[in-house]
DNA sequence: ATGTCGGAATTATTCCGA
């Protein structure tokens, strides 16, 4: 089973591009994020055609998040419970007995905005639900774009950047309570000490400069670790495509047995 | 160039978020 993480940057724009990585990359679960569109606007029909249902939960303009499967898919959950207010983030479905989780996680602006702390909130919320809701030993896989550098191998610049939004102690805090909880990141667990960024600003040339950071993570209990036998950044989809834009997201893709 | 995108509000330009 391959299983994929990707942040599009609005679905509209990115439909055809998606398309093409999905051809190409024949994944069998994605969780998608910024769709930017309502569940009406989702193109549920361009996706079947492709053999892929979709559970989605969508929003008008912002966030928004959604499950795309070519095997049987059963909603658990839509929106992280009692952080509604903050945009459509979180949806979950039981895939073939995989727990599947994908989430959009605020960005927080910088650590003097208002969305700062609603940020690290937000985070405070996502671990107590996997604490309440889910069991650690059962197979389970928690993806999406999660707006920090978990460690400075992770940023193209920590020493620029600490102290700063997505590098801050607080938000890597609020990540290591999910990685207490059970869940491990995947790529970092299988590349101990490789530089590998799965976002690059669209301005300045930061993609060919090097300058990205990793922030999209596959996190998977230890029985879901098991079945991992490769992770990677599909960094060539941060690319154009047959001159179709690219999001800022590259995808992140691992094959399970 | 604080450099690019996507989307909304409003109707070709400006704003907001990332």
């Amino acid at each position: 089973m391959r299983i994929a993480t990707w942040n599009v940057n609005g679905l509209r724009a990115r439909q055809d591009f998606v398309l093409h990585w999905l051809r190409e990359r024949q994944p069998d679960v994605v969780g998608l994020q910024e769709l930017k569109l309502t569940d009406e606007q989702f193109p549920v029909d361009v996706f079947e055609a492709e053999g892929y249902s979709a559970l989605t939960h969508g929003q008008k303009a912002w966030n928004g998040v959604a499950i795309l499967s070519r095997k049987p898919a059963e909603v658990l959950q839509r929106g992280l419970p009692g952080q509604e207010d903050f945009g459509a983030r979180l949806v979950s479905a039981r895939i073939e007995g995989l727990s599947f989780t994908t989430v959009y996680c605020p960005n927080g602006k910088s650590v003097e905005h208002e969305d700062f702390p609603k940020k690290l909130a937000w985070f405070a919320a996502l671990a107590e639900h996997f604490e309440q809701v889910a069991d650690a030993a059962e197979p389970t896989v928690l993806c999406g774009d999660f707006n920090i550098c978990p460690g400075a191998l992770d940023s193209w610049d920590e020493a620029r950047h600490a102290g700063h939004i997505f590098h801050t102690d607080e938000e890597r805090a609020r990540l290591a309570r999910l990685f207490d909880w059970g869940f491990v990141d995947v790529f970092r667990d299988r590349y101990p000490d490789t530089q590998e960024f799965s976002w690059w600003d669209y301005r300045g040339g930061a993609f060919h400069r090097g300058h990205g950071l990793r922030i999209d993570f596959l996190l998977a209990t230890p029985s879901a670790l098991g079945r991992v036998h490769e992770v990677f950044i599909d960094r060539d989809y941060r690319k154009k495509k047959d001159g179709l834009t690219a999001s800022d997201h590259a995808p992140v893709v691992a094959d399970l047995d």
